[in-house]
DNA sequence: TCAGTCACG
DNA sequence: GACGTACGTGACTGAG
């Protein structure tokens, strides 16, 4: 049918389609070879669900898919710094490009591209071409930038939105109508197409200007007589720079196109063409949806390359058979674990989850192993099982029957465990690995699925195995609940009956192994093999060596210090309620609130989303100047503290056995590459009030030993310094210089010799602000100046520090773009939010400013204590603790220096070979009887 | 189990 | 131009 009135032409963006595939979707390759293929995927999902929407008044009679050829275009002629900033396509992105034409010729549309010319004059020219036949057109895009085309008979589609937008919907967008967009996208500019515009002029004062004066030409014309001083020599100085930059956004109507209109006309997909596609792609689960919507039967395909649900984006390299409970067996022989023992050397590989008795690695008791060596060959050796369910009368009870002894089963288990050519393969290995450790035998080499996860997705979500089961197994596990209850009724899992405890320990094993299967092989096309290998994967056996060290507590000290928190808390307490005039609790936030803001109608209360008062340090703090209440308050909330959280807690943390207090490190906690510690949490011990310093006198060194702290000074602000080439501050780091104080002298302008504390103070604040992804807001708040001063400090900082500016908006901009920001060592962080809408977006984004910085700190302590190991044996020395960037030891007395010495060295070359920074690493050294002494 | 608070880097 | 605001953690408490 030749295109002409009554027609109506769909023109698809590909190229957007493409990359909002990509980004859309978690990483998925193909099974047979490895290919990426998600953008692919996402790609042929957003086809079809475009097709199946194609109906009804706005439905298409002819329809093309139009992509870019290349990132160079004549605009390029134009200026040569036109999409200058946009860096090269993803690696994984690029061999899906042709991927997707082919796609689209399966579906039985015409794709169309052309050299020289973007997709955005493509679609112009085609929607001019098919406005003078009398046509409709429908472009099927969120690109701004086409807005320009809309009107007579063209409308755009926002295929994220579904929502068409017409004449009065770029208005709503612009201010203007569509034949004015381009004035006002010139005054604007475009950060991400790096279009000049107008510096200092944005979308509102554009729309406002052209409005004003009609069009560009007449604003230039008239520029002289613009009221606002400021406004008026932009535009006078920059008119040239304005011209180009609407030339830049300015789509072409006049391409010579190698297609005609009538070609585009809409076809019946043909279902053996698109089924043939999406099996050479192994997507099972499109298969199947294309099928039935096509009223034919799905094709069998092999592997299910592409479950796309959301929710479970699943695992595409994966053709397991279902979890098979009734398969897994119990061991109970000595000949059923030789078996598994031979079939273990002959797979070469094994995953290994230990039941215990207790989370806690120090007191466990093993209960049972179970292993796995393929998808549903699996099996659980009890080795520890009571025979009642519930204790008797004496405390005890007897082991069950037809257990293997433990003994035996260790000893049979450690050629294995500990043999070199067989991998063992856990979920949070260092679990596991305490606690055969503990029964002496050292589990090596190994792998671990929460690192793999943490390494592949680190932000994106958790990765503990019942979230990682789920999304990468579709799979839910038995909730350990079910067999050892919870709360009060919660039993050991020693008292778990055998034949309840093989299905769900065997299947730990199970999962673990097919997360292995599944997570191991996208390591290296993900580019994080570097990162597993040499920042996640050494460290466990570090951390299991600290952790089972643990540091010695004074109970006595603790004790005595609880004693006299007690007595100042009830001293507090009745002052607080004398004052008050009746008792409350003062631990209730909300009746304290109540108390403040409504019977002593004290200014300022301020209720949250939950309909309560903020009663926070703030906002007592304020209150304090009206009141001697919420000083007091203040009093007994730090007193309450450090009692409950430190002295009280810390001492039921006291191993009986050791007299030491044994924290958990989380590897794969923390988003950014920190550790993080738990059951006692020992990397927030007070220090910053006197009164709080003193709970570190409780920690102490062992008769004839003393306690050893290093830390990095500064090491974020220096990273910072390196990363955003901020040349004042590295040569302040390298000369040794105080470097609030150079901050301050550049920002106020005031030389050092004048420098005064409180101008220091503001700069320091700032210095920490920048870290954090700094807000005028935020800023005003910790300084308690007004928020307009604020501003205007950080806005100084910007000028002063030009390289600030441009590293945060790199990041921001590469976040965006991947979806992750890397440390200098290549971790990555992911930002799923970053693209979000509302506050959420704002969050993410100052996340990933810091993340960079507060990651790589993590990565070079992370260094250092892997080669802390090999660089102190021989001193009579151990590590202890880490603290973000201090680390604590233990050494005999006599030998800190030569500690200090290398351990030194370690953490200050931390970042060799692989990065260079441009500002030296320091490290500050203490020693002393009590963490409180050596800090 | 959640929200509020506060300890650390 | 509005909206909520420093980044990253874990533990304890009251309250539902």
């Amino acid at each position: 049918m030749a295109f002409g009135k009554g027609c109506h032409l769909h023109l698809i963006d590909g190229s957007a389609f493409i990359f909002r595939a990509y980004h859309a979707l978690p990483p998925l390759t193909r099974k047979s070879d490895g290919l990426p293929v998600g953008a692919v995927a996402g790609f042929c999902n957003m086809l079809l669900r475009y097709i199946e929407n194609n109906n009804g008044p706005d439905a298409a009679t002819h329809v093309a898919v139009i992509f870019d050829f290349s990132s160079k275009s004549f605009r390029n002629e134009l200026y040569d710094q036109y999409k200058a900033h946009r860096p090269p396509p993803p690696e994984e992105l690029v061999p899906q490009f042709p991927l997707t034409r082919e796609a689209t010729r399966a579906f039985g549309i015409s794709c169309h591209e052309i050299e020289g010319y973007e997709a955005d004059d493509i679609i112009a020219t085609a929607t001019c071409k098919a406005r003078e036949a009398g046509g409709r057109v429908t472009i099927v895009s969120s690109d701004k930038d086409m807005m320009q085309l809309v009107g007579g008979g063209v409308e755009m589609l926002d295929p994220i939105k579904n929502k068409r937008i017409d004449r009065e919907g770029v208005f709503e967008k612009f201010g203007v109508y569509p034949e004015r967009v381009v004035d006002v996208q010139a005054l604007m500019g475009d950060a991400v197409d790096n279009v000049p515009g107008a510096p200092g002029i944005g979308p509102k004062t554009a729309a406002q200007l052209i409005q004003e004066y009609g069009d560009l030409d007449a604003l230039l014309a008239r520029a002289g007589e613009i009221k606002q001083a400021k406004r008026r020599e932009t535009l006078i100085a920059f008119a040239d720079q304005i011209r180009l930059s609407r030339d830049l956004v300015t789509l072409h109507c006049d391409m010579p196109l190698d297609f005609d209109l009538d070609s585009l006309e809409v076809r019946d997909p043909d279902a053996t063409q698109i089924l043939d596609f999406l099996g050479r792609m192994e997507f099972r689960t499109l298969s199947r949806k294309v099928a039935q919507r096509l009223g034919v039967e799905a094709p069998a395909v092999p592997e299910d390359a592409g479950q796309l649900a959301r929710e479970r984006p699943a695992p595409e390299e994966t053709a397991f058979p279902p979890i098979d409970r009734a398969a897994y067996e119990t061991v109970r022989t000595r000949a059923q674990l030789d078996a598994w023992i031979a079939r273990i050397q002959e797979a070469g590989h094994v995953a290994v989850d230990t039941e215990t008795t207790s989370l806690n690695e120090m007191v466990a008791e093993l209960a049972g192993i179970s292993l796995a060596t393929a998808p549903n060959v699996a099996c659980y050796i009890p080795v520890g099982h009571r025979a009642s369910a519930t204790a008797d009368l004496f405390g005890g009870s007897d082991l069950a029957p037809d257990q293997l002894p433990l003994q035996e089963v260790l000893d049979a288990l450690r050629p294995v465990l500990e043999a070199d050519d067989i991998l063992k393969i856990g979920q949070n290995i260092k679990y596991d690995w305490k606690i055969l450790a503990r029964h002496g035998i050292e589990v090596r080499p190994f792998d671990d699925t929460m690192l793999l996860s943490y390494a592949l997705h680190g932000g994106l979500h958790n990765h503990g195995m019942d979230e990682l089961s789920e999304r990468y197994l579709s799979h839910i596990p038995i909730p350990i609940k079910e067999l050892i209850g919870s709360g009060k009724s919660m039993v050991t899992f020693d008292r778990v009956p055998i034949e309840k405890a093989t299905p769900y320990a065997a299947e730990d094993a199970d999962v673990t192994l097919r997360l292995w299967l599944t997570l191991r092989p996208r390591l290296h096309r993900v580019r994080v093999t570097t990162v597993y290998e040499t920042l996640e994967r050494p460290l466990v056996p570090v951390l299991a060596h600290m952790e089972m060290a643990g540091i010695k507590v004074d109970r006595d000290t603790l004790s005595r210090m609880s004693g006299a928190f007690a007595q100042k808390m009830a001293q507090l307490e009745s002052e607080v309620q004398e004052m008050a005039g009746r008792p409350f609790n003062l631990g209730s936030p909300k009746q304290l609130g109540e108390l403040l803001f409504d019977e002593l109608k004290l200014p300022g209360g301020v209720k949250g989303k939950t309909g309560a008062y903020g009663t926070d340090v703030n906002v007592l703090e304020d209150l304090a100047t009206e009141h001697p209440l919420p000083g007091r308050v203040l009093d007994w909330r730090q007193v309450s503290k450090l009692k409950s959280t430190y002295t009280d807690a810390l001492q039921q943390a006291i191993n009986a056995d050791t007299g030491r207090v044994h924290t958990s490190y989380s590897i794969a906690g923390a988003n950014t590459g920190r550790l993080a510690s738990t059951d006692p949490n020992l990397q927030n011990i007070p220090v910053r009030t006197e009164e709080g310093r003193r709970i570190r006198e409780a920690f102490v060194a062992e008769e004839g030993k003393v306690l050893v702290s290093l830390d990095y000074s500064q090491i974020e602000l220096r990273l910072l310094a390196h990363m955003a080439d901020l040349p004042e501050l590295k040569t302040a780091f390298r000369e040794g210089q105080d470097i609030h104080a150079i901050t301050a002298s550049e920002m106020f302008g005031v030389p050092l010799s004048e420098m005064t504390s409180e101008l220091r103070r503001r700069a320091k604040a700032i210095n920490f602000g920048i870290i954090y992804g700094i807000s005028g807001f935020g800023l005003a708040r910790n300084l308690r100046i007004p928020k307009d001063q604020a501003q205007q400090f950080i806005d100084r900082y910007f000028i002063k520090f030009p390289g600030i500016k441009a590293y945060m908006d790199g990041v921001i901009q590469g976040a965006k773009r991947d979806g992750f920001v890397l440390t200098l060592f290549g971790r990555k962080i992911h930002t799923p939010e970053i693209n979000a809408k509302g506050p959420g977006a704002a969050f993410a984004r100052r996340a990933a400013i810091n993340a960079p910085i507060q990651g790589t700190a993590a990565d070079i302590i992370r260094r250092a204590m892997i080669r802390m190991e090999p660089a102190i044996e021989g001193l009579p020395a151990r590590m202890l603790l880490q603290v973000h960037d201090e680390l604590l030891f233990e050494v005999e007395r006599g030998a800190e220096d030569a500690l200090i010495e290398r351990a030194r060295s370690v953490m200050v070359n931390a970042p060799d070979p692989a990065v260079k920074l441009s500002v030296p690493l320091e490290v500050e050294a203490g020693t002393g009887q009590t963490w409180a002494a050596a800090h």
